[in-house]
DNA sequence: CTGACTTGCGCC
DNA sequence: AAAGGGCGCAAGTCAG
């Protein structure tokens, strides 16, 4: 398949260099800026794969032309992931432009950015950055494995750029409701709602504190340890475990003040406009592979306030999740073939227990939250050496890893992604026996520094390779939507509308959503088979079709 | 006053 | 019910 690098050589003109599988320029054209839609959109009426230095800052005008492409490489993402793997010759990617692609960010439309006078991706030469990429995954011995992970990194790109373009449905109007029901009407700025200004009262009155400003994390503290009250933080989980009779009504302020203030009539103001939520996805965000998000906190979007999200007339939600990813993944890139068994049922802690590994389902789930996240302490850390004897092979990959990051090394995914390389001297320096104290941490804190980095590689192969999953997961899933067929735009078809770790949103027509039920599940079975081949490791999904994301669960 | 840091809490 | 990993965001706090 050919490949077109797209590169800028001025304000308004562009230039399409084509290139065989091999390298060799088929064609070099110079278009208008302005013609660049009409360009692609007649160019991928047959196979082609577009190269260019970042989707931020060449997608969003050729959706917004009604342009969609099947596929990109996009440099950016791609030289990241280079950059850090340990399965890459890294003199094959140096060159006196590695700052500048070190350096580079994507750009959004609150950036001031977005049209910039001087963009610092205009100094970047895409097609001899591209160059080294080839030559670096040609000589990694890592390619295949690479190779499937610039692949997915660059199609979530495509997809974040789609999920900005749809949005997702959001009726101000209900969002409202919901917000005047708990709160009471909106207020001006600064000036607690008639709920708020009746709880307030309420706790003034019982901690007998007739000014307390319960917003201020100090004030409040003072006020509980005059009441008797022995708390070191204000922490709702700490308060919940207290036994006086201002608690309720103050829990209750917190998680009000909470919705005020994140997703309030602000969070409407800024975020949603024209019935859509419009945030920023941001793939590779995320050390470990995971995408951020920019822009109404749009991975933690309460599920208070899901009912808000609400399908167009005629059109559905199709909500999927995946059960239990992390411990499936961990069993399929240890090839355990116990865990595998336990992972059969669609409960895989169930699966556990009728294995004969654990008592009960709760000792099961703390237990491998434990030996994914560090949990040393308590009732996990007295799960491991049984865990341990059960699924020696899931869960000597965690703990190797662990003892890796104890030592300063890097880690990687299945498909190769490296941990961040440690800094600080705390990770290999040797204990210099009379080092003055004041210029070296003590042996304790290094001791947890160095248990603290364990824990984070532990957690990064883990975390990672579920990043790979779901990577491949929305890519297939794309492609898959797109085949459902319809015509018109993106935003016209079945299409995504949100991801959130380990579940999707689609937005479809009412008619297609069973269809896109069995897209949802196909490409989901066709991740697993893309990272894990022929080892029996299944990844059920919870698959609802609604007309509201709050309906979902 | 601004900017950096901390606290607390939402999501996975 | 959290712990243990990864985030973003808003408000409070504090130093300059």
């Amino acid at each position: 398949m050919n490949r077109v690098v797209l590169v800028r050589r001025s304000e308004a003109t562009v230039e399409a260099r084509e290139c065989s599988d091999d390298g060799t320029a088929v064609r070099v054209r110079r278009l208008p800026a302005a013609d660049l839609p009409g360009f692609v959109r007649e160019r991928e009426r047959s196979p082609v794969r577009w190269v260019w230095d970042d989707t931020t800052r060449w997608y969003p005008a050729l959706l917004a032309a009604g342009v969609r492409v099947e596929r990109c490489t996009d440099l950016r993402l791609t030289h990241a992931v280079l950059r850090r793997s340990p399965f890459v010759d890294q003199s094959l990617l140096a060159d006196d432009e590695t700052g500048g692609w070190d350096a580079l960010a994507p750009v959004t439309a609150t950036d001031p950015a977005l049209f910039p006078l001087d963009d610092p991706a205009d100094r970047l030469d895409p097609v001899a950055e591209h160059e080294r990429h080839q030559a670096a995954l040609a000589a990694s011995a890592g390619r295949t494995r690479l190779g499937l992970l610039l692949a997915a990194e660059s199609s979530g790109a495509l997809v974040a750029a789609e999920m900005t373009h749809a949005g997702l449905p959001w009726r101000a109007d209900v969002h409202e409701c919901l917000l005047t029901e708990l709160l009471g009407p909106r207020q001006k700025p600064g000036q607690r709602t008639a709920t708020l200004e009746r709880l307030l009262t309420e706790i003034r009155a019982t901690f007998r504190a007739p000014a307390l400003n319960p917003d201020s994390p100090g004030e409040l503290l003072r006020a509980l340890q005059t009441a008797g009250l022995t708390v070191s933080d204000t922490r709702s989980w700490t308060l919940e475990q207290l036994d006086h009779p201002g608690i309720p009504a103050l829990l209750e302020y917190k998680k009000l003040t909470r919705l005020l203030q994140a997703n309030g009539w602000t969070w409407l103001d800024t975020w949603v406009r024209d019935g859509r939520f419009r945030s920023y996805f941001l793939p590779g965000g995320v050390v470990t592979g995971r995408w951020a998000s920019n822009g109404g906190g749009a991975l933690s979007v309460p599920t208070q306030v899901r009912p808000a999200a609400v399908a167009d007339d005629g059109w559905r939600f199709v909500v999927a999740d995946v059960a239990q990813l992390e411990p499936r993944v961990l069993a399929g890139m240890s090839a355990d073939t116990a865990m595998a068994e336990a992972a059969r049922s669609s409960d895989l802690y169930q699966g556990m227990v009728v294995g004969g590994a654990v008592a009960t389902r709760a000792e099961a789930k703390v237990g491998m939250l434990g030996a994914m996240y560090g949990g040393t302490r308590g009732e996990s850390g007295r799960m491991m050496p049984r865990l341990a004897r059960r699924y020696p092979r899931a869960i000597g990959l965690v703990e190797a890893a662990a003892r890796a990051g104890e030592r300063g090394e890097v880690v990687h995914t299945l498909l190769g992604r490296g941990s961040p390389t440690p800094t600080g001297a705390w990770s290999e320096r040797p204990v210099e026996l009379g080092e003055p104290p004041d210029e070296v941490d003590s042996r304790e804190e290094r001791d947890r520094h160095r248990r603290a980095r364990g824990r984070f590689t532990r957690n990064f192969v883990v975390q990672g390779t579920g990043a790979e999953w779901t990577l491949c997961w929305l890519a297939d899933l794309r492609n898959r939507l797109w085949r459902l067929g319809g015509t018109g735009t993106v935003s016209q078809r079945p299409h995504l509308v949100f991801f959130l770790h380990d579940e999707v949103l689609v937005h479809t027509p009412e008619h297609l959503a069973d269809e896109v039920v069995e897209a949802v599940r196909g490409a989901a079975a066709e991740a697993g088979r893309l990272l894990f081949g022929a080892f029996p490791i299944d990844f059920p999904l919870d698959v609802a079709v609604v007309g509201s994301w709050g309906d979902a669960d």
